[in-house]
DNA sequence: ATTCGTGCAAAATCTTTGCATTCGA
DNA sequence: TCGAATGCAAAGATTTTGCACGAAT
């Protein structure tokens, strides 16, 4: 029915079948399908800071061959945001987005409440503040984020 | 039809027809009608800190005596917001929260994913920070947001 | 052989919108 | 007066869910 898409990137072999996200799906009971396997495929295959929706992940299975539904990628998207893999973030636009996370490379967002358009910046100290300050309430910090909204310069020259 | 609720909190008078919120809405084009006057009063008279969603907002609105609709709530609120007079906030629950914005008492937010509640934090330097990020990218710096996402001690000791 | 995951369609949420009416300036 | 705001109900948009079937362990 839908082919595991194996002629497109990293083909789904032996390496793929011993990844650590797949152990840590078995670890909690959960299976490795190929639903799965390809939706983390495209994250991990995602330019470093980009993002995407549910329904933008939907667009770019079905671009893949793969005829997952919207259902399961809404599915999908839950649970890997709840291991911990993904992180969600909301642009204040009705709808979320998604990324990769990457605790290696820290980064926050701009965006322009003018044309929606997001930027991305590295900051290494606003994640150690997020630390800090959750330790200071006692809190088990799993994700800090910093959203700074504004017009940016195109924007304001076009008005 | 609604009563202005003349009754409680400040009355209606004089002073509150030269509110310098209802100044600022005429002299965009917009009216000062009685719902408007109610909504920003009930934000008012939050203590600070705390935020609404929209049906939390109709809520008060129907205790307090008014009609108004939920359909006006929504209105009101994104008028507010573009008005730069509320601040829109998201803690990934499926809806929006709206606090009154106090650039005087800049604070952020710490959410608890096990049971949703939130807790402020005041800090002034993550207010500069965003400023200066913001405009290092030439960013005209409307509002930052700072959310720190973690388990609280309660829900810890719970589970 | 179980039990979990998926697809589909329906439902549930949250938010916006068209239209006739009411109301503020 | 006259255009803006409101209420209502209907429509939109996003996300979730029940159920039968298919697939992973």
């Amino acid at each position: 029915m839908n082919n595991p898409n194996s002629e497109k990137l990293e083909p789904l072999n032996a390496d793929e079948l011993s990844d650590p996200v797949f152990d840590s799906l078995r670890k909690r009971g959960h299976r490795v399908t190929a639903q799965r396997e390809l939706i983390l495929q495209i994250f991990r295959n995602l330019p470093h800071g980009q993002h995407l929706s549910a329904e933008e992940l939907h667009g770019q299975l079905l671009e893949r061959g793969s005829s997952v539904s919207l259902a399961t990628a809404y599915r999908t998207l839950k649970l890997l945001t709840s291991m911990g893999l993904l992180r969600e973030l909301d642009f204040a636009e009705g709808h979320k987005h998604y990324e990769l996370k990457q605790d290696d490379l820290p980064h926050q967002h701009i965006i322009c409440t003018g044309c929606n358009s997001t930027l991305e910046f590295e900051d290494h100290f606003l994640e150690e503040a997020g630390q800090k300050i959750g330790a200071r309430y006692n809190f088990d910090v799993v994700d800090a984020q910093f959203k700074i909204f504004g017009i940016c310069q195109q924007c304001r020259k076009t008005r």
